[in-house]
DNA sequence: TCTGGGGTCCTAGGACCC
DNA sequence: TCTGGGGTCCTAGGACCC
């Protein structure tokens, strides 16, 4: 029998901000894109619990946020600082148990199953795990208690802010039962929709039909729809994972057409993108550039090199040979992205990265 | 509401090689 | 003269997650 921990932090980078600078906590907080008095064109990344009682979420458009509560503590976003503190996390988190897994900057797995004997005993020993990432890190967390990555994740969900969640594997099905199908992990808007249509509204709906029904409508992921809906989850905890991309991407403050600022815009994109690969010593075989139209259509250009390299008037040359080719219409861009793949180290061979 | 940025994984057709 | 099957790489696009 497995047991799995989901440690997910709270509002993670308004709660970074917040530890920094004490005299904003209990203010709503806002960190994300300049609002620039309205206008910016950008969206909330997170935000305390303070902000959220405005309506204020995270994905919201950053104006939207702005026009709900002016005088809120609007901050930028400050990678760099989270990541340090994400580290500190992480370091205390792996003290628990080898078996981890970091799935973002402020989320990780735990295989526990070593380590406790009982769901007693893991909801014990989750509770140590929240308290010392209070007490020592001073943030705020939640965590899911249960048989797999997946029922973790879900119950972390129902935990949420500052709590623990145990869900037994005998419970899970009436766990997630009443649930809307669009809570369910990996069922995004469009699969959300598409169910709907199908007249599964509920989780449970899932839970009753014929895996094979799934299966017509959605192919090979429709077995795993009926299997999360079910809480199952074989996947393992897994420390280890691979680069396998590198990419910057830039929205520019008003929509152009402008052979001069396109270019600018991807030379400076594309040395953002050089001096990361830079940093982790990779040499590249693809470039990729993709561009946003005003009406918010994507297109993806992509071209492989003959040979792996780490040259930077590769990427940039690349990249605006491909922004020509795709542009024979003079369409307005709203945004920009250079992206670098097919990643290897210097002999050629690919390199596991931990986190 | 007027919509960011950084990723992963998957699919599918076509090229090309054996 | 008509026709295989497997494998891998390339390119484009889409769904999803945080």
């Amino acid at each position: 029998m497995r047991i799995i921990l989901l440690i997910d932090m709270d509002y993670f980078f308004a709660a970074c901000e917040e530890r920094r600078k004490p005299e904003i906590k209990g203010k709503p907080v806002i960190v994300g894109f300049d609002p620039k008095g309205g206008t910016g064109r950008g969206v909330v990344s997170t935000c305390n619990y303070e902000a959220r009682k405005f309506g204020i979420h995270s994905a919201m458009p950053i104006s939207s946020a702005y026009r709900l509560k002016p005088d809120a503590i609007f901050l930028p976003i400050d990678y760099k600082f989270y990541e340090k503190v994400s580290e500190e996390v992480m370091s205390l988190v792996k003290t628990f148990s080898s078996k981890y897994e970091q799935v973002s900057v402020d989320e990780m797995y735990l295989d526990i199953s070593d380590k406790v004997n009982s769901y007693d005993e893991a909801l014990l020993y989750a509770k140590k795990i929240k308290d010392e990432i209070n007490n020592k890190l001073k943030l705020p967390c939640s965590v899911g208690v249960s048989a797999n990555k997946l029922l973790a994740k879900m119950a972390c969900e129902a935990a949420k802010p500052n709590g623990i969640r145990l869900v037994k594997p005998e419970e899970a099905k009436t766990f997630l039962k009443n649930m809307p199908v669009g809570k369910l992990h990996g069922v995004g808007k469009v699969t959300e929709e598409k169910l709907k249509s199908l007249g599964y509204n509920t989780i449970g709906d899932i839970q009753k039909t014929d895996p094979e029904r799934l299966a017509l409508h959605f192919r090979s992921s429709g077995q795993d729809i009926y299997n999360s809906a079910n809480g199952v989850d074989e996947s393992e905890v897994l420390e280890y994972s691979e680069v396998k991309s590198i990419s910057r991407e830039r929205t520019f403050d008003e929509d152009t057409a402008e052979k001069t600022k396109i270019e600018e815009k991807l030379k400076e994109i594309s040395k953002e993108v050089f001096e990361e690969l830079k940093e982790k010593d990779f040499y590249f075989k693809t470039v990729t550039v993709k561009i946003r139209y005003s009406d918010f259509t994507e297109h993806l250009k992509s071209r492989s090199l003959l040979h792996p390299t780490n040259n930077l008037d590769q990427i940039i040359n690349t990249a605006i040979k491909l922004w020509e080719q795709s542009t024979e219409d003079k369409r307005k861009i709203r945004k920009l992205g250079v992206r670098v793949s097919t990643l290897s180290k210097r002999k050629g061979q690919k390199t596991i990265f931990g986190p």
